[in-house]
DNA sequence: CACGGATCCTGATGGC
DNA sequence: TGCCATCAGGATCCGT
Protein backbone atom coordinates (compact mmCIF):
# COMPACT_ATOMS: atom_id res chain seq x y z
CA UNK A 1 0.00 0.00 0.00
CA UNK A 2 0.85 3.03 -0.39
CA UNK A 3 1.76 4.48 2.97
CA UNK A 4 1.40 8.02 4.36
CA UNK A 5 3.64 9.73 1.57
CA UNK A 6 1.78 8.27 -0.90
CA UNK A 7 -1.55 8.58 0.57
CA UNK A 8 -1.14 12.72 1.27
CA UNK A 9 0.01 12.68 -2.37
CA UNK A 10 -3.19 11.34 -3.57
CA UNK A 11 -4.76 13.84 -1.05
CA UNK A 12 -3.27 16.65 -2.74
CA UNK A 13 -3.74 16.00 -6.13
CA UNK A 14 -7.21 15.98 -6.26
CA UNK A 15 -8.88 17.99 -2.84
CA UNK A 16 -9.14 20.94 -3.84
CA UNK A 17 -11.13 19.57 -7.55
CA UNK A 18 -13.49 17.32 -5.82
CA UNK A 19 -14.29 19.93 -2.53
CA UNK A 20 -17.43 21.68 -3.48
CA UNK A 21 -18.85 18.44 -5.56
CA UNK A 22 -22.39 17.30 -4.99
CA UNK A 23 -22.58 13.21 -4.85
CA UNK A 24 -24.93 11.98 -7.64
CA UNK A 25 -24.25 8.27 -6.92
CA UNK A 26 -21.85 5.68 -5.85
CA UNK A 27 -21.49 2.24 -7.86
CA UNK A 28 -19.80 -0.85 -6.43
CA UNK A 29 -17.28 -3.49 -7.75
CA UNK A 30 -16.41 -6.55 -6.20
CA UNK A 31 -16.76 -6.65 -1.97
CA UNK A 32 -13.76 -4.59 -0.48
CA UNK A 33 -12.02 -5.23 2.92
CA UNK A 34 -15.19 -4.01 4.57
CA UNK A 35 -18.54 -2.83 3.89
CA UNK A 36 -19.48 0.82 2.77
CA UNK A 37 -21.90 0.54 5.70
CA UNK A 38 -25.02 2.56 4.07
CA UNK A 39 -27.21 2.22 1.03
CA UNK A 40 -26.27 4.54 -1.95
CA UNK A 41 -29.29 6.97 -1.31
CA UNK A 42 -27.48 8.56 1.62
CA UNK A 43 -24.98 10.19 -0.27
CA UNK A 44 -26.88 11.09 -2.92
CA UNK A 45 -27.24 15.00 -2.83
CA UNK A 46 -24.41 15.20 -0.15
CA UNK A 47 -21.52 17.82 -0.47
CA UNK A 48 -18.03 16.96 -0.45
CA UNK A 49 -16.76 19.70 1.83
CA UNK A 50 -12.82 18.71 2.16
CA UNK A 51 -10.72 15.86 2.29
CA UNK A 52 -8.11 15.45 5.02
CA UNK A 53 -6.12 12.56 6.13
CA UNK A 54 -5.61 10.41 9.37
CA UNK A 55 -2.67 8.12 9.10
CA UNK A 56 -3.42 5.96 5.91
CA UNK A 57 -6.73 7.10 5.65
CA UNK A 58 -8.34 9.38 3.13
CA UNK A 59 -11.24 11.33 5.45
CA UNK A 60 -13.77 13.15 2.81
CA UNK A 61 -16.00 15.18 4.58
CA UNK A 62 -19.47 15.70 3.60
CA UNK A 63 -22.36 17.24 4.36
CA UNK A 64 -23.57 14.63 6.29
CA UNK A 65 -21.31 12.39 7.45
CA UNK A 66 -17.53 11.54 6.11
CA UNK A 67 -16.12 8.56 3.99
CA UNK A 68 -13.35 6.94 4.95
CA UNK A 69 -11.09 5.27 2.14
CA UNK A 70 -7.73 3.27 2.82
CA UNK A 71 -5.75 1.67 -0.26
CA UNK A 72 -4.83 -1.21 1.22
CA UNK A 73 -1.69 -2.83 -0.35
CA UNK A 74 -2.85 -2.04 -4.24
CA UNK A 75 -5.19 0.46 -3.75
CA UNK A 76 -4.66 4.06 -5.89
CA UNK A 77 -7.20 6.88 -6.93
CA UNK A 78 -8.17 8.90 -9.57
CA UNK A 79 -10.55 11.88 -10.08
CA UNK A 80 -11.11 12.53 -13.45
CA UNK A 81 -14.55 14.14 -15.51
CA UNK A 82 -14.57 11.13 -17.40
CA UNK A 83 -13.25 7.81 -17.02
CA UNK A 84 -13.73 4.99 -18.99
CA UNK A 85 -16.05 2.19 -17.77
CA UNK A 86 -15.03 0.47 -14.60
CA UNK A 87 -12.19 -2.18 -15.02
CA UNK A 88 -11.94 -5.82 -13.63
CA UNK A 89 -10.41 -3.83 -10.63
CA UNK A 90 -12.17 -0.81 -10.23
CA UNK A 91 -14.34 -1.17 -6.72
CA UNK A 92 -15.65 1.78 -5.79
CA UNK A 93 -16.94 4.52 -8.15
CA UNK A 94 -18.37 7.96 -6.41
CA UNK A 95 -20.14 10.12 -9.38
CA UNK A 96 -20.03 13.99 -8.93
CA UNK A 97 -20.48 16.79 -10.21
CA UNK A 98 -16.88 17.75 -10.65
CA UNK A 99 -16.22 14.24 -11.53
CA UNK A 100 -15.77 10.64 -10.82
CA UNK A 101 -13.70 9.48 -7.67
CA UNK A 102 -12.84 5.87 -8.53
CA UNK A 103 -10.89 3.34 -6.72
CA UNK A 104 -8.64 0.56 -8.37
CA UNK A 105 -7.63 -1.97 -5.53
CA UNK A 106 -6.37 -5.69 -7.54
CA UNK A 107 -5.94 -7.29 -4.50
CA UNK A 108 -8.83 -5.94 -2.24
CA UNK A 109 -7.42 -5.20 1.07
CA UNK A 110 -8.57 -1.05 0.61
CA UNK A 111 -11.62 -0.11 1.70
CA UNK A 112 -14.41 2.63 1.90
CA UNK A 113 -16.28 3.20 4.83
CA UNK A 114 -19.47 5.67 5.41
CA UNK A 115 -19.76 7.44 8.81
CA UNK A 116 -22.11 10.19 10.40
CA UNK A 117 -19.26 11.52 12.11
CA UNK A 118 -15.46 10.79 12.96
CA UNK A 119 -16.32 10.01 16.26
CA UNK A 120 -18.96 7.65 15.45
CA UNK A 121 -19.01 4.06 14.79
CA UNK A 122 -17.31 2.59 12.57
CA UNK A 123 -15.11 5.43 11.92
CA UNK A 124 -13.83 5.32 15.76
CA UNK A 125 -13.34 1.41 15.39
CA UNK A 126 -11.15 2.36 12.47
CA UNK A 127 -9.37 5.66 13.89
CA UNK A 128 -9.63 5.58 17.69
CA UNK A 129 -6.54 3.67 18.30
CA UNK A 130 -4.18 5.26 15.83
CA UNK A 131 -1.09 7.10 17.36
CA UNK A 132 0.39 10.37 16.78
CA UNK A 133 0.63 11.82 13.30
CA UNK A 134 4.44 12.17 11.90
CA UNK A 135 3.89 15.68 9.89
CA UNK A 136 1.75 17.27 12.37
CA UNK A 137 2.54 19.25 15.39
CA UNK A 138 1.67 17.13 17.94
CA UNK A 139 4.63 14.78 16.86
CA UNK A 140 6.92 15.78 20.03
CA UNK A 141 9.94 14.04 20.86
CA UNK A 142 8.53 13.61 24.59
CA UNK A 143 5.14 12.25 23.84
CA UNK A 144 6.83 9.88 20.95
CA UNK A 145 9.42 8.39 24.12
CA UNK A 146 7.11 7.76 26.77
CA UNK A 147 4.91 5.61 24.33
CA UNK A 148 8.07 3.78 22.85
CA UNK A 149 9.22 3.18 26.71
CA UNK A 150 5.49 1.40 26.95
CA UNK A 151 6.42 -1.36 23.66
CA UNK A 152 8.70 -4.07 24.11
CA UNK A 153 8.77 -5.61 20.68
CA UNK A 154 11.22 -4.87 18.14
CA UNK A 155 11.29 -1.08 17.07
CA UNK A 156 10.52 -1.98 13.22
CA UNK A 157 7.19 -3.76 13.96
CA UNK A 158 6.35 -0.81 16.93
CA UNK A 159 6.50 1.65 14.20
CA UNK A 160 4.60 -0.56 11.44
CA UNK A 161 1.94 -1.10 14.43
CA UNK A 162 0.92 2.15 13.87
CA UNK A 163 0.00 3.02 17.82
CA UNK A 164 2.98 4.86 18.76
CA UNK A 165 2.82 6.93 15.31
CA UNK A 166 0.57 6.40 12.04
CA UNK A 167 2.02 5.86 8.30
CA UNK A 168 5.26 4.44 8.75
CA UNK A 169 4.76 1.26 6.44
CA UNK A 170 7.43 -1.18 5.71
CA UNK A 171 9.27 0.21 3.33
CA UNK A 172 9.59 3.52 5.40
CA UNK A 173 10.34 2.12 7.86
CA UNK A 174 13.37 0.07 7.12
CA UNK A 175 14.57 3.70 6.09
CA UNK A 176 13.79 5.51 8.65
CA UNK A 177 15.78 3.22 10.92
CA UNK A 178 18.68 2.84 8.50
CA UNK A 179 18.54 6.92 8.99
CA UNK A 180 18.93 7.17 12.38
CA UNK A 181 21.17 4.10 12.68
CA UNK A 182 19.13 1.82 14.76
CA UNK A 183 18.92 -2.40 14.29
CA UNK A 184 15.14 -3.02 13.93
CA UNK A 185 15.18 -5.59 16.01
CA UNK A 186 15.93 -3.58 18.92
CA UNK A 187 13.34 -3.42 21.45
CA UNK A 188 11.56 -0.55 21.14
CA UNK A 189 11.39 0.26 24.99
CA UNK A 190 15.33 -0.34 24.88
CA UNK A 191 16.49 2.71 23.30
CA UNK A 192 18.33 5.18 24.67
CA UNK A 193 16.74 8.63 25.10
CA UNK A 194 19.12 10.10 22.38
CA UNK A 195 18.69 7.42 19.79
CA UNK A 196 14.66 7.85 19.91
CA UNK A 197 15.29 11.27 19.31
CA UNK A 198 17.54 10.50 15.81
CA UNK A 199 14.15 8.55 14.80
CA UNK A 200 12.25 10.94 15.77
CA UNK A 201 13.71 13.03 13.76
CA UNK A 202 14.33 10.49 10.56
CA UNK A 203 10.55 10.04 10.45
CA UNK A 204 9.82 13.14 9.86
CA UNK A 205 12.46 13.85 7.31
CA UNK A 206 12.11 10.09 4.91
CA UNK A 207 8.21 11.26 4.95
CA UNK A 208 8.55 14.27 4.25
CA UNK A 209 10.78 14.28 1.72
CA UNK A 210 8.63 10.98 0.32
CA UNK A 211 5.79 13.61 0.20
CA UNK A 212 8.28 16.33 -1.61
CA UNK A 213 9.09 13.84 -4.10
CA UNK A 214 5.53 13.05 -5.17
CA UNK A 215 5.55 9.60 -3.38
CA UNK A 216 8.15 8.39 -5.31
CA UNK A 217 9.32 5.31 -3.55
CA UNK A 218 6.33 3.14 -4.60
CA UNK A 219 7.13 1.10 -7.46
CA UNK A 220 3.49 0.81 -9.43
CA UNK A 221 2.22 4.49 -7.62
CA UNK A 222 0.27 6.85 -9.24
CA UNK A 223 -1.60 9.98 -7.87
CA UNK A 224 -5.36 10.83 -8.91
CA UNK A 225 -4.17 12.33 -11.98
CA UNK A 226 -2.86 9.13 -13.31
CA UNK A 227 0.99 10.53 -13.07
CA UNK A 228 3.19 7.86 -12.34
CA UNK A 229 6.24 7.15 -9.17
CA UNK A 230 8.83 7.74 -10.44
CA UNK A 231 11.30 6.15 -8.24
CA UNK A 232 13.34 9.19 -7.91
CA UNK A 233 13.97 9.06 -4.19
CA UNK A 234 15.92 6.30 -3.79
CA UNK A 235 15.98 3.97 -1.00
CA UNK A 236 18.83 3.63 1.39
CA UNK A 237 18.19 0.28 2.14
CA UNK A 238 15.00 -1.41 1.19
CA UNK A 239 14.85 -3.45 -1.70
CA UNK A 240 18.47 -3.75 -2.01
CA UNK A 241 19.27 -7.00 0.00
CA UNK A 242 22.97 -7.79 -0.57
CA UNK A 243 23.82 -4.54 -2.42
CA UNK A 244 26.56 -2.94 -1.05
CA UNK A 245 25.09 -0.13 1.75
CA UNK A 246 25.16 3.78 0.49
CA UNK A 247 26.96 4.70 2.80
CA UNK A 248 29.59 1.70 3.83
CA UNK A 249 29.67 -0.76 1.21
CA UNK A 250 28.72 -3.80 3.68
CA UNK A 251 26.01 -5.83 2.16
CA UNK A 252 22.82 -4.83 2.93
CA UNK A 253 20.81 -7.87 5.04
CA UNK A 254 17.34 -8.84 4.56
CA UNK A 255 15.33 -10.32 7.17
CA UNK A 256 11.65 -11.49 8.32
CA UNK A 257 9.92 -9.94 11.52
CA UNK A 258 6.19 -10.73 11.43
CA UNK A 259 5.96 -12.19 7.75
CA UNK A 260 7.51 -9.04 6.25
CA UNK A 261 10.89 -8.39 4.62
CA UNK A 262 12.85 -5.63 6.89
CA UNK A 263 16.21 -4.39 5.25
CA UNK A 264 19.06 -2.85 6.96
CA UNK A 265 22.97 -2.51 7.50
CA UNK A 266 24.81 -4.43 9.92
CA UNK A 267 27.57 -1.71 10.39
CA UNK A 268 25.52 1.28 10.16
CA UNK A 269 22.40 -0.17 12.22
CA UNK A 270 24.69 -1.97 15.08
CA UNK A 271 22.12 -1.47 18.27
C1' DC B 1 -2.71 -8.27 27.74
C1' DA B 2 1.02 -8.01 24.65
C1' DC B 3 2.86 -10.52 21.22
C1' DG B 4 3.35 -13.75 16.97
C1' DG B 5 1.03 -15.91 13.32
C1' DA B 6 -2.63 -16.67 10.04
C1' DT B 7 -5.55 -14.35 7.05
C1' DC B 8 -8.03 -11.65 3.36
C1' DC B 9 -6.93 -11.27 -2.42
C1' DT B 10 -4.65 -10.84 -7.00
C1' DG B 11 -0.59 -10.39 -9.82
C1' DA B 12 4.34 -10.64 -10.83
C1' DT B 13 8.36 -13.27 -10.88
C1' DG B 14 11.51 -17.06 -10.88
C1' DG B 15 12.76 -22.09 -10.82
C1' DC B 16 12.00 -26.39 -13.03
C1' DT C 1 4.35 -23.10 -22.44
C1' DG C 2 2.75 -24.50 -17.90
C1' DC C 3 2.85 -25.33 -13.02
C1' DC C 4 4.13 -24.28 -8.46
C1' DA C 5 6.14 -21.63 -4.80
C1' DT C 6 7.22 -17.23 -3.10
C1' DC C 7 6.66 -12.53 -2.49
C1' DA C 8 4.31 -7.77 -2.51
C1' DG C 9 3.01 -1.07 -0.09
C1' DG C 10 -1.71 -3.26 5.34
C1' DA C 11 -4.15 -4.18 9.32
C1' DT C 12 -7.40 -7.14 11.84
C1' DC C 13 -8.39 -11.07 14.45
C1' DC C 14 -7.38 -15.07 17.17
C1' DG C 15 -4.78 -18.08 20.15
C1' DT C 16 -1.13 -18.33 23.68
Amino acid sequence: MPELPEVEVTRLSFAHRIEGAVIAHAQMGKPLRWPLGCQSDVLHGQTVNAVRRRGKYLLIDLSAGLLLVHLGMSGSISFAKDLPSPGKHDHFDLLTSRGTLRLNDPRRFGAVVFALSEQDMPAQKLLGHLGIEPLGNDFELAEFCTRLKLKKAAIKQVLLAGEVVVGVGNIYASEALFLAGIRPTTAASSLSRPRMARLHCAIRQVLTQAVAKGGSTLKDFSNADGQAGYFQLEAMVYGRAGLPCKVCASPIKNIRQGQRSTFYCQKCQKC
